[in-house]
DNA sequence: TATCTTTGCGTCATTATTACACAAAATAGT
DNA sequence: ACTATTTTGTGTAATAATGACGCAAAGATA
């Protein structure tokens, strides 16, 4: 059995995407990195996967995203490799992105030994960023326009219980476009995931909105049904 | 500048998912390997990234499949990074693996040096393969019946031109549930995007169907329009 | 010429989508 | 307390999309 040292190997690094919504805008965590290459640039925070610990992508994602930001427990998902053979000046590097939605109040960032700073970014406004990250970012924001379609990721991003006037906004935030008011709500509704709680949320301006939560066994047995949940 | 040499790194593969169709039946193109590991046994065809000659991953695709099979200018996409540590024997090994549609008719496979043979097998009846592969191919075959319901990458599949009743034939294999043949017929016919030619195919034992090619320029313009495609 | 199979297309019932309208619940101002 | 205002919840009708069925036309076979 020929051995894997004949053949030169590149570097692979994990970039983790991570989304938040704060203040009706959908923002993203960037990393001011204290080391070149691009030093005191903003990148996505990552990192060497550790091949001699026998790491997966999803724990090298895990560990980089808690020594980095601080942030732990999130459910991630890969998004997608880069091997432009530029994309790193220190040599080939791979990046394999990995792809998350948190609700940001529910974590405190804090900037780890290897960055000036760790901050939540409006993705509408964000810095220019280091390596080709911007690509990164741009595949991700597609990735986070198709799924918010096809699955209920929106409670992930909202705290809960939410109200369906919340919800419809972040719908028109991460889309873009308006939703018919009436039509929204009455999809939630019919899709019948959503569970009435009956505590009121005060300090409301006008008529109090009905809080849900996000019923996951429903929404379980609608999918495993073959029934597909569509906005 | 801190260098990447202090870092172990993986090897990387490039592995292929090739799904043909032919006899009303989709296809897979695989490789029965000659040497350790998995030697005499069923695979994807793979191969190392060269890292020292900046090989994309899409060259080193393209490369490959040409080298192992015979197969030339095909359209590749990337489909998922596989990274469990035990995928293969000899260490640790990353795999970036790629998916094509061709038409069977077009190639004449012929098995590379590495190759004790290179066969197209139905999708349906699969023989045990090597390494994680199998994990690979179900990714694939879901990437697959995704995709047929947004693009119509069912004509990368036939010989051109085609009837509805093949195109329908095909719907219904790849996603084994049956289509109302009417509508099926209205759907296509809608969306506009085939140009009927006035060739006739003979040795057809009944009323011969009308031919159609696909009119790239009408399905980008549906496209750029913003309308979405879909069966 | 009659029969059979495959293909192309008409059409209607049902369902889903969209658009608009109005009442209820709360707040703020007077 | 009363009114105006804003936000939320819900009714409903016009329109569009989907699904189901049926029939006639074009060959092939005999």
């Amino acid at each position: 059995m020929e051995s894997l040292d004949n053949f030169p190997k590149p570097s692979v690094t994990i970039d983790n995407v991570i989304f938040g919504y704060q203040h009706k805008q959908v923002s993203l965590l960037l990393l001011n990195r204290k080391e070149a290459p691009f030093a005191n640039t903003w990148t996505l925070p990552g990192g060497f996967l550790r091949v001699n610990e026998f790491e997966t992508f999803e724990q090298a994602a895990k560990r980089i995203l808690m020594d980095k930001t601080g942030i732990a427990d999130v459910f991630l998902e890969q998004l997608y490799t880069f091997d432009s053979p530029e994309r790193d000046p220190r040599g080939r590097v791979l990046s394999v992105s990995y792809f998350a939605l948190v609700n940001p109040t529910k974590y405190d960032i804090m900037a780890g030994e290897a960055a000036n700073d760790v901050q939540w970014f409006d993705w509408k406004n964000l810095p220019p960023l280091g390596f080709d990250h911007a690509m990164i970012v741009e595949k991700a924001v597609n990735r986070l326009k198709t799924k918010v379609l096809w699955q209920p990721i929106g409670f992930e991003l909202l705290d809960s219980p939410f109200s369906i006037p919340e919800l419809h906004t972040l719908y028109e935030t991460i889309l873009d476009k308006p939703f018919e008011r009436r039509n929204f709500y009455k999809r939630f509704m019919e899709l019948d995931i959503l569970r009435k709680v009956d505590t009121r949320r005060d300090g409301g301006r006008k008529r109090p909105a009905d809080l849900f939560e996000f019923d996951e066994e429903k929404y379980n047995n609608l999918i495993n049904n073959g029934l597909s949940f569509k906005i």
